[in-house]
DNA sequence: CCCATCTCCAACTGATCCGTTGGAATTAGG
DNA sequence: CCTAATTCCAACGGATCAGTTGGAGATGGG
């Protein structure tokens, strides 16, 4: 069998990936991600140093995947709550990056990795907010980076705390109704939030 | 020195409640929790059976917590915005029931313990909502159980990726000036999300 | 004062985890 | 074909974890 290294590296990053959306941090041992993508274990030292910088490597992908798939011009064109509809939707077709999102907040406290490109792309969203506002179609008051995380807490918070959102709806997002009424509820609430008024 | 086994178990939970709320069930040993509060392993064991019982235990009690707290008065008399200023308030004063929260939405999957008896404490929640529709001060349109979910996600999203807030914000929740800031966005945003409109 | 009972703890067990090492298998260049 | 470099892996070391045990210290009723 000839050497693939491009195919064993992908193999050991969708493992990581795999393992620390369901159990976080503290929960994935090196071992089970080794064993489940059928790699030894000594291959992610070596490609990919020690446990926290396999994390931060499988969040930084999944952050450049997001950015890809629901673009900016999503909020260009159409309206807020369709862009709040887009991220709740690529939420609910891929919940991994919620999941990562929040075992970073929890488990890391202070800087995280790449933080400054990070804030450039969440910048990047604002400045689409801002010229939305100056086309009229957002009210002032709430400014532009506040808004834009308040709009994407309508969409994340569903895939944060499952638990919750079943005791109080009654159902699970599992059900295909269910999740459109969600998804529904958040669409209208992003264009009340960010609608202008009065 | 006399026997004081109120006490031990008062210091044991405090310590446990502290370490869980910091690092989650995963990132949390009973070691520490025994070295924190200045007791022995053993107690632990005896008073509150193995680890995922005592987080079961930690978390009821701060459920408990913030409904004596927050009580559903602030929703009948004052407005939604105020309401979801109050919990904004007390998460900002008490984060460890967020974090809780969090850590066992990310960590435990399928039904949590004691869950009808949460259940019912959000349903009471709706009820209110559903009272002030009544009273017209509600729209129409996102169901009362919906309103309720995306109305405490607006008050609990900040705590629960600081980082994104401050990489959106630009500042720290430290910041007092920024805290405000943020509440007063929260504040408008439930009253535009819940308020009757056209 | 005595003794059954409860509280407490130091130390242990067995398992698991992160990270490393020494060497076998494979490749590519000459 | 030969050799140096690279990829891969089984096995290990030291640390830490959850949970247990045997016994020492404290208590209270008779």
């Amino acid at each position: 069998m000839a050497w693939n290294t491009a195919e064993t590296r992908r193999r050991l990053r969708a493992a990581a990936t795999a393992e620390f959306a369901a159990h976080g941090p503290h929960g994935t041992t090196m071992d089970r991600i080794a064993r489940r993508a059928g790699i030894n274990k000594e291959r992610l030292y070596s490609y990919f140093g020690g446990k926290d910088a396999l994390f931060a490597t499988v969040l930084g992908e999944e952050l450049a995947a997001v950015a890809a798939t629901v673009p900016l011009a999503s909020l260009g064109e159409q309206d807020i709550g369709e862009f709040a509809g887009a991220v709740f939707d690529h939420h609910a077709a891929n919940p991994t990056l919620v999941r990562l999102l929040h075992w970073e907040g929890l488990a890391y406290s202070g800087p995280v990795p790449d933080e400054s490109a990070r804030t450039g792309f969440y910048l990047a969203k604002v400045e689409a907010f801002e010229a939305a506002r100056r086309r009229g179609a957002l009210a002032g008051s709430p400014d532009a980076a506040h808004l834009v995380f308040l709009v994407l807490s309508l969409a994340a918070w569903w895939f944060a705390v499952p638990q919750v959102a079943r005791m109080l709806t009654g159902a699970d997002a599992d059900d295909p109704g269910e999740l459109a009424h969600r998804r529904a509820a958040v669409v209208e609430a992003a264009r009340r939030l960010a609608g202008p008024h009065e």
